[in-house]
DNA sequence: TGCTAAGCGAGACGGTACGTCCCGTCTTAAT
DNA sequence: ATTAAGACGGGACGTACCGTCTCGCTTAGCA
């Protein structure tokens, strides 16, 4: 059916693998799950949605966890991590990347995949690494810029801090309770931030000085709520 | 096999629901929880080992989900929360609450228990109440004991400090990675409290003060890690 | 609910059984068995259309296969074998006493019937004593009277004649194929007679003339059928 | 663990059946309806004794009357009908093909398969063409050569004749009575012929010339029992 | 151009466990 | 003692998927 060929898959003998049909798979895969969760999806329905057969499916990927997986990583794309020398804002806009990469997760798939990997060490370092590693990376590397700055005490540990903001927003992720909201996580970040500045007040004024300078020209329509610190 | 009857059961007409096979079948849940997870435990076996039926267990439970939330529920116990008048003792002892209670659990039975609540509201209140509720109102009044007692800032929002400790110890629980240590999360606990506290050295001078106080007589062995703050 | 008592009930102490029960009981297997056959019948369903208890109905009947029999025995009712002079006349007639019994009867309830007969002797006994006997006994009454008269030969072997008519009526009751029509059952007999009459021909004179004595009067349409033997 | 194949089973595609399996099956649920009937007979153990699973049996019978039919049926086999010219030693020799085929079976297991059949059009056609219409086809041409020979009317409603043979048998098959015997089936056999025979004498006449013509050469060990009529 | 080796669909394989139904019995409290 | 109610232990049901296998066919690259 399709002629993929560039005339190499790398010397190996036989019909090559038809691409399409990986991502038949993948896209019936994310249909399925979306409609009927991680328990509700058997092979033999995304095999057929893909029109292809379950042993084609094992031929590719070792059993449901890890297709489940791919599928979900290939829906993912993790953006570069700010830099604009607002520690707050900053932060804030990193720490975005980690919910939106959550926000399209069904809860039940999400602790599904934990529940398989807590049993299979090969699945973690594969969930670990496609999942959650890039987001926080991300975050991790916001991080760094702002003690290199010095507006983080140096001895900052990072990754205490990279834990308990992934922690909130994996808590939420696996609740059926709405995920955590953009304005939660700020003030999360508020909170924990006040712990682990040097001069926590001047962060503040910091960024709300650039946001009067961006809102100034064209009005400031408010909707990323405030970093304002309410209590000060 | 046994009697058992007291002559009352409330009134309640037809023959009474023998104890012994509630107690026998969630014996047998724990059981084959921890040597198989949740997805090696069919109630096939469970059944079988608690010396009765399938049905049996059905008309008890409305399925594997409520069943091992109730076997977990009831090896759960929950003391009550300390209140030496030290904040920060105070914190970790009632945090470790929280810990003990989920050291118990296997990472993928817990996380598949989140699967399931995810899909069934009914059940998640029931996993809510049971299994996350009582050790976080446990937390919940050692908080309100130090705003009261104005260690902490009146306006701190109680509800975002539990949420970001209990996304902690979950967001641990929920990986094979090691569950949260106790020393480990006293920096947790340092760290956020230095966001909430109203005047965190003293809080330290007073917990150091006690646990001379303690250490004095018998000779401080250390073995609790220290509360000071590495970075005074 | 009832007050049945007649201050006696054979000096037997306690409560005395309430014979309405019976009643609807009996009823209520009637209803279920014509709506759902033998298989489909529970005794779970039976007590609650007869608005009573699985164990009230195991007091009274040993089981499901006694309680079907008691029901259908209720239903049946066997009239006095006819004697009218024309042998051929009283075996049709003696013979729809055989026809009639059964045509009420689902086929696949008698099959059933037959096949818990088949490995319990003790209900075969009773299944013989209420549903074959006695039409079996009512056309062997018919029969001995048409030797005695001296219309069939003496040496004529009555049991193996009322197996043939007996097993004819079964044969046809039990398959889903509609039961013996009159017309049917009329040349069967003719058949048989022919093989163990002493002068055949003379019978079907004999049936023939009152018939149309009968007929004169009210003009006879001919719905019976005749006994003619369209051979002659 | 055999390969059996001759690279075609018809260029159906999918993995072929095993016969092997099938044949197991239809051994052990023989063994099993003997043993136990076929109230007594599970899947479940038709599958333990096959070394098979239930799934693999209910891929190829509906259910456990059409694997029951078609188990039975396999230990069935009907041979020619024979055609020596004497009519009544054929239809005799015939006749056994009718008992013999019966013999095998359990009453309660052929009271089931009635009852089963009765309120299944699907499986009541087969069981026709598997147990009833082989052997009253192979009477049936027996039947028809004695009227092409002129010894029975041409007249006679061979149906009818078949019916009350076929009756008999049945009739006797299904209960616990022992079936019938070879000397009380001639006996039927008589009764019936005289009423359809041109010349009833003559039959016997013939049949007995030929009886002794066999037995003359190696002695008659009267294993068949005679032809004689009693009564004449 | 033909060979070889893999991919592919189809579908049966042996198997585990499901959730349900109904059995026949037992244990209550109430009549 | 019998009633209604209802749980008991138990056996079997028919189904859904699992992960694997065996086919016959197709497709490509290498010879």
């Amino acid at each position: 059916m399709s002629k993929a060929h560039g005339s190499r898959n790398g010397g190996a003998p036989g019909r090559p693998r038809d691409a399409h049909i990986d991502a038949a798979v993948l896209a019936a895969t994310l249909e399925v799950l979306d409609e009927k969760g991680y328990a509700g999806l058997s092979l033999e329905e995304v095999a057929g949605r893909a029109g292809t057969s379950r042993p084609t499916i094992y031929r590719r990927w070792a059993g449901r966890a890890p297709l489940v997986l791919a599928a979900i990583a290939a829906r993912l794309d993790v953006p570069a991590p700010p830099d604009s020398g607002c520690t707050l804002c900053d932060l804030a806009e990193s720490f975005n990347v980690f919910l939106a990469a959550y926000r399209t997760i069904r809860p039940d798939v999400l602790a599904s995949l934990y529940s398989d990997c807590a049993r299979d060490p090969e699945l973690r370092d594969c969930f670990l690494g496609t999942l959650i590693e890039p987001s926080r990376r991300a975050v991790g590397r916001t991080l760094d810029q702002a003690i290199a700055r010095g507006d983080l005490r140096a001895e900052t540990d990072r990754e205490q801090l990279l834990d308990l903001l992934g922690a909130l927003v994996h808590y939420r992720a696996l609740f059926g309770r709405e995920h955590l909201t953009d304005s939660e996580a700020e003030r999360a970040i508020q909170t924990l931030l006040r712990g682990v500045a040097v001069d926590y007040p001047a962060l503040v004024a910091h960024s709300q000085a650039l946001e009067l300078e961006h809102a100034a020209p064209h009005g400031d329509h408010g909707e990323h709520g405030d970093h304002g610190d309410r209590t000060a």
